[in-house]
DNA sequence: ATTTGAATTGAATCTAAATTAAAGTCGGCG
DNA sequence: CGCCGACTTTAATTTAGATTCAATTCAAAT
């Protein structure tokens, strides 16, 4: 809050390094709350801790690091589910992808990241020109998708007239809605992920019932 | 000097009254496709085929002109939706009613009214007070998919553990979804429908068999 | 201790839009 | 006709907020 510098006895490269981080974090955090639209410069270097202009020592504009945010943000999802699709045993099927996907996706965009919220709920909004510095990164992530889909198919799980596209979308689409509705604070994380993996299972597979016997979680790997 | 008085009481407006239609409408295809943050009333007015400040002859200002279309287009899916339940023959039971409103909202946010898709697009973007128009209509809507949800349960359709709350988030999240990636000029939205009551039915249901039991067209409900 | 340059700031400037003011048009009706 | 009031428009005015600029601080190197 104050206005004078941080008082760190950091050398000076490192300690601006840090107030760009600081910056990209604001504007993660300013962005995925009150949107692109009604964001300011201004509320971003407060809660960064440096005056407006200060901005532009780092950014060349606010779109410029606005769209920093997003490519941020998209490429944490996609690293953040891929790692967690690294963790499932081999031999491990096309449901058992599929349930760690959907959790790591969720969790990323409720429990981990400002950013990875900032890019689902402001895509749609955005500026041409911003929109395009994350393409790239939504793109990987939706072949991510398309691929544990295609397994699933090639194993016979799905029912062979379900258009893969459509499905994707749908299964995406209940995922990114979550940040409109769902409060941190009030409600268990473990009970979206868990009626969200069977529901989605569901949709895709047509069962309900096969539960996770404790091994949902893709820290914990138990069958092979 | 303005038209101001309270006087409800005004004879003949015709052409006044078409303008303010025209002016509403080219606020909810602008808000619809650009977003809040890049709606500005010069291109809503242009669209409309008036100047800028002509709008204000009929709002008060950008938030209100805003504020009625998001009203209107929330209004108008709950009223879609409900008139679509309606069509549906009494002893119906619960997937079927389920499937209606699955095909009454897609086939209102894709096809029939810009309103809705600004409604969907945008919600979560709106300055607190703009929000707070549609609020009312809005839990409204809830509630349908509330009862929709609560009664399949009475039926036994349900896994007895699924939070009913946040399965009804994850369905209405699928599908508000939609508008984000559907192009209705590429693809044909039958399919979309077709797919999306399948993978709904299923993802509460637990089973994905079982297409509508040859009763009822509910293409009948298409005008309003 | 002086110089240097990276980091930061307070005080302008600039600009796109929203909003307001002040007329102008036009059709109907006395 | 001629003016009345609903409707529109052109021409300001205002304002929020992004961006620029010319200093200022301060740590490190000389």
């Amino acid at each position: 809050m104050k206005p004078s510098g941080a008082k760190t006895d950091q050398p000076t490269r490192e300690r601006g390094d840090a107030t760009r981080q600081r910056i990209l974090a604001a504007a993660a955090a300013v962005l995925s709350t009150k949107g692109y639209a009604a964001t300011r410069l201004s509320d971003i270097a407060s809660e960064a801790g440096v005056r407006t202009p200060g901005v532009y020592y780092y950014f060349a504009s606010r779109d410029e690091l606005i769209a920093e945010v997003m490519r941020v943000g998209q490429l944490r999802v996609l690293e953040h589910v891929e790692s967690a699709l690294r963790t499932v045993p081999e031999g491990s099927g096309a449901r058992e992808r599929i349930r760690v996907a959907v959790e790591a996706h969720l969790r990323v965009e409720l429990e981990l990241s400002d950013f990875a919220t900032a890019v689902t709920r402001n895509t749609s909004q955005l500026p041409e020109q911003v929109r395009r510095a994350q393409q790239d990164e939504s793109d990987r992530y939706h072949s991510v998708w398309r691929t544990l889909l295609e397994s699933a198919r090639s194993e016979g799980l799905l029912a062979p007239d379900l258009d893969l596209g459509i499905a994707r979308m749908l299964v995406i689409g209940a995922l990114n809605w979550t940040p409109e509705w769902w409060r941190t604070s009030t409600d268990s994380i473990d009970v979206l992920v868990d009626t969200a993996q069977s529901v989605v299972c569901a949709g895709l597979f047509g069962n309900r019932a096969v539960p996770d016997d404790g091994s949902s979680n893709f820290d914990s790997m138990l069958n092979s």
